[in-house]
DNA sequence: CTGGGGATGGGGCCC
DNA sequence: GGGGCCCCATCCCCA
């Protein structure tokens, strides 16, 4: 079980991807000619949905550090615990510069440009956030869609307990340093310098520029392929291990990648797994 | 169709 | 409290 689990998810068990669906609430929030650079920013962040804010953090400053070789990893089992194969969001995005294209622009001054918030569900538009996340609610019809502040007290069938919720989306949170974590991935505060692509944290913005710069630090020990990324060397791995980490409950079959089970399982061998 | 690589997201832990 | 890193998870794409 992935140990991230202090999130309450209510409208999904899958995760975000914000390739997609972030990205996608971005240009339905936030005019195409809305600039990234010049968004609100966390004083007057009310005002602001899936918008980042400012993209030239210090942050880039500290940019590709030198990262010492990988140690050779230890592939702990892991458990199989069951999966959720609901169907994918049948993204066919196309190139990732297409979909920041504009985003980096030279900003237009934010006194000249209203503040417009589209619905993600309906065609309507507003020109505040608590106006638009009142009229999302009708959509969701979840209380606890609306932003803290206009919801003081919780009613009691909804949380039993305080929770930090989150105002650009459902999300609640346990404790405040994570609900700020979770609020990067609607700022995405760091940008890429070279495509624009913003992030939300910097060493998500350090792997991304190694895709830009081909930087490839973590070596496999068993051949000479090398990866930009430990978790993909941790998957490569698993293609030299004659058992692999996933395996079926059914079939005894052994698979690399949790998404190879996931495929497998949905290819009809565990039909009730 | 399957397996694998690339890329990216999130929460937790540690300093 | 914040930054950096770890680990896990997932999606897309391609051979």
């Amino acid at each position: 079980m992935p140990r991230s689990f202090l999130v309450k998810k209510y409208f999904s068990s899958k995760k975000p991807y914000y390739r997609e669906s972030q990205l996608e609430s971005q240009s339905a929030f936030v005019p195409e000619s809305f600039p990234r650079a010049e968004l609100p920013t966390q004083n007057n962040s009310s005002a602001l949905t899936c918008c980042p804010t400012n993209p030239f953090l210090s942050s880039m400053d500290a940019l590709p550090a030198p990262l010492s070789p990988i140690t050779p990893v230890s592939l702990s089992p892991s458990p199989l615990g069951p999966l959720d194969l609901s169907s994918s969001p049948s993204s066919s995005s196309s190139s990732e510069e297409e979909e920041d294209g504009g985003r980096t622009s030279d900003p237009p001054s934010p006194d000249v440009i209203p503040h417009i918030y589209h619905c993600l569900h309906c065609s309507n538009s507003y020109t505040s956030l608590s106006a638009l996340s009142h009229h999302q609610m009708s959509h969701h019809q979840l209380a606890h869609c609306a932003p803290l502040q206009q919801m003081p007290s919780l009613p009691a069938e909804v949380s039993a307990r305080p929770a930090f919720h989150c105002k650009h989306c459902p999300k609640e949170y346990t404790s405040l340093g994570a609900l700020k974590m979770h609020i990067r991935s609607h700022t995405l505060p760091c940008v890429c310098p070279t495509c624009g692509k913003a992030f939300s944290r910097p060493w998500l913005l350090r792997g991304h520029i190694r895709t830009h710069t081909g930087e490839r630090p973590f070596a496999c020990q068993h051949c000479n392929r090398a990866f930009a990324d430990r978790s993909n060397l941790r998957a490569h791995l698993q293609t030299h291990s004659e058992v692999k980490k996933y395996q079926c409950g059914s079939c005894a079959r052994t698979f690399s990648r949790m998404s190879l089970l996931h495929k497998h399982n949905a290819s009809g061998c565990c039909p009730a797994s």
